[in-house]
DNA sequence: CCCGTGCCCTGGCGGC
DNA sequence: TGCCGCCAGGGCACGG
């Protein structure tokens, strides 16, 4: 699933791709997609100019001359550019046309929106409520009090996009990892010390991932064609039976808060 | 207000 | 080989 990494290699790429572009068309043969009424979003978009490709936590902001398209990828959403006239993939559910080739909001599972915003405000209004500092902004105290606060495990609180923003379930895992807490440990059981180191592994596992082209497995792969490396650098999330590169405990697959947790018992204690 | 649960959706996989 | 049922999960609505 694309996290932080993954929409800002994304973001990267299709910046180079379309900005300065203009939409002169737009199809939808899936149009829940699209979270505006479908005729008010391409009469919207029509005829605009995409200035920009901007990221915020795992929002991508397509900046407009005039108005803004938020897009969430949720678990498999991908861009493909391809042909004006190459033929309709199936899971294929809005088709950008941009002149000379066609921009592809390609999504199997259908989870992924995409929004038309009026101006930057409203855009910051939405956002403001949802997402909080990214993991280059955290501070440790900040999130002490965060975690303190919830009566929930450590997980489920670094999950919360509107505590921290970009985090998603395989760099959760990571960072816990790193950080050697357990996925369950409660917040009030946490000391300051245990939130700056999870800080530190959140900024230092986000920007080695973009680094590397964010994580490459089963269920996302980048769109245009680009491929992660990050999975080679995975040292828990999807290590179930294999030793801990640490002390060689084998990891285990448990469940936090209804989401697939790999964890090591003995390093994360 | 806060937390837990169910829903959205489809392909892949295990079991028989 | 084919079919069935379950699982994956980010964000949101809803209920206790």
């Amino acid at each position: 699933m694309p996290e932080l990494p993954e929409v800002e290699t994304v973001r990267r790429i299709l910046h180079k791709q379309i900005e300065n572009k203009i939409i002169v068309d737009l199809i939808s043969p899936y149009q829940a997609i699209i979270k505006n009424d479908f005729l008010e979003f391409k009469k919207n978009i029509l005829n605009k100019t995409i200035i920009a490709v901007d990221r915020a936590g795992k929002y991508l902001i397509f900046v407009l001359n005039q108005g803004f398209i938020l897009i969430h990828l949720r678990m498999e959403g991908k861009f493909y550019l391809k042909p004006f006239e190459e033929g309709l993939d199936k899971h294929e559910h809005v088709i950008f046309y941009l002149h000379d080739q066609s921009l592809r909001y390609h999504d199997v599972r259908k989870f992924g929106t995409i929004e038309y915003f009026e101006t930057k405000e409203a855009v910051k209004e939405y956002l403001r409520t949802r997402l909080g500092p990214e993991p280059s902004e955290l501070e440790p105290n900040y999130l002490f009090e965060k975690i303190k606060q919830k009566k929930q495990p450590i997980k489920t609180t670094l999950l919360d996009q509107s505590v921290i923003a970009g985090l998603g379930n395989i760099y959760v895992d990571e960072v816990l990892f790193l950080s050697k807490i357990h996925p369950l440990a409660q917040g009030v059981d946490l000391t300051e010390d245990d939130a700056k180191r999870i800080v530190i592994n959140a900024k230092k596992v986000i920007d080695e991932a973009i680094e590397l082209g964010g994580t490459t497995i089963r269920s996302y792969t980048a769109s245009l064609g680009v491929t992660g490396r990050f999975q080679t650098k995975l040292k828990i999330h999807l290590k179930k039976g294999e030793p801990c590169v640490v002390c060689g405990t084998i990891i285990e697959k448990i469940k936090v808060g209804g989401r697939g947790t790999y964890v090591c018992q003995n390093c994360q204690n």
